[in-house]
DNA sequence: TAGATTGTTAATCGATTAACAATC
DNA sequence: TAGATTGTTAATCGATTAACAATC
């Protein structure tokens, strides 16, 4: 597998052929080729191809991509084939909604631990862990192998528990809280956010816009 | 307020000044330059400069930009000037941090109702919400003014309700479940899709890459 | 072999950055 | 007026699409 320089914008899409790969293999599809899966998905077939051509070759010419060889590649190449354990900062429903989530095992992502900093809310069972007070956190980076942790708690508290994180081992954010934690770690650390707030606001864009167009 | 045709990257990037300029509010900043909040943000000053003329001139020369008036006017092209009623579908943990978010609020947007098809999640409160069941959606539609919904269920369930949505009048639906609803939908119906597995994946993704190039 | 479909190069399109004249 | 900083045009860069030769 022979990995170019490839752009976030590559990277920001491959999540989404895999999810159309597992709907292909759930349907029993075997091989398909980049014109059918670009009607699917509603986009080029010439981009399917420059994307899946940035990892060497997958496909076969006269015959198209195998459903389960590209299925597995992709998934190879985002790090699921291996399990991978994570923790979770922030024990509210939104940090309980995301331990609750099931589709994650199923992609080898495993929960170890939740923390809070919420004394009601520590001892509480959310699956399979118990929430443990977030003075135990940095103890327990310490004694588990951990590489990937979840934030979600409130803007003010984000940047001290990120260092806290970064300073015991944690190698990848999944960003929750509304501040760019990217801007002030080495490039090294893995930040993915994701700000809620500004998806609706997104979203609130565009039905105004609509509405513009549709007065003027 | 002159509206050219903007690009979505410029869409995009909108929420994210308004936090900024959120932040500077509070720190009481008045005004600022392109070049200064080029350095906050780390994106450069060329970039805010023509992203801001979209929307006509909100800057000064010699002078730069007004910190609350620039706010104001972002804020109006996002639709934040007016209350936006929002209805939320799934009841789990996902659709109680959504309800329960109250810096939503502060945005204007306001949860009007809660619906499940999970009769043990029907009748508890979430907030100033009392979860309904499902059946109910319909008629609910008809009898407020919504035009925002929250969807928060199973992939499964997504199309079919996504369908009664619109059908009954909802312009904009959030979407958190895996499918591609703007796929079936025309063009007016404003979809923004939140797909958190994929979020996770992207991450994983970047991790993975990092150790690669750590080792070759 | 003929047909299909990829891999890959070249052309186009759009978005970002640089530069500078306009102007507060 | 002089200095600062925008608005805006032009240059660059990167990503997407089109085209077609390679090959299964």
């Amino acid at each position: 597998m022979i990995q170019k320089e490839i752009s976030s914008a590559v990277i920001e899409r491959l999540p989404r052929y895999y999810r159309y790969l597992d709907e292909l293999l759930e349907e029993g599809v075997e091989r398909i080729s980049s014109a059918e899966l670009s009607r699917r998905m509603s986009v080029t077939a010439s981009q399917i191809r420059q994307d899946l051509n940035h990892f060497g070759g997958f496909g076969q010419q006269g015959y198209g991509y195998n459903v389960q060889s590209l299925y597995n590649e992709i998934g190879k190449i985002l790090g699921l084939d291996r399990a991978q354990n994570m923790v979770i900062v922030g024990g509210g429903r939104l940090g309980q909604a995301l331990a609750n989530y099931v589709r994650f095992e199923k992609r080898g992502f495993r929960v170890i631990g939740i923390f809070d900093r919420n004394p009601n809310l520590v001892g509480m069972w959310v699956r399979q862990c118990q929430i443990q007070y977030v003075g135990q956190l940095a103890d327990f980076l310490k004694s588990h192998e951990v590489e990937i942790a979840a934030l979600t708690i409130p803007r003010d508290e984000a940047e001290e528990v990120a260092r806290l994180l970064v300073d015991n081992g944690i190698r990848a954010i999944w960003n929750f809280a509304h501040v760019d934690l990217n801007l002030l770690f080495p490039e090294d650390i893995v930040i993915e956010n994701v700000h809620l707030s500004e998806s609706l606001m997104r979203l609130s864009c565009k039905l105004n816009r609509e509405r513009w167009q549709a007065d003027g």
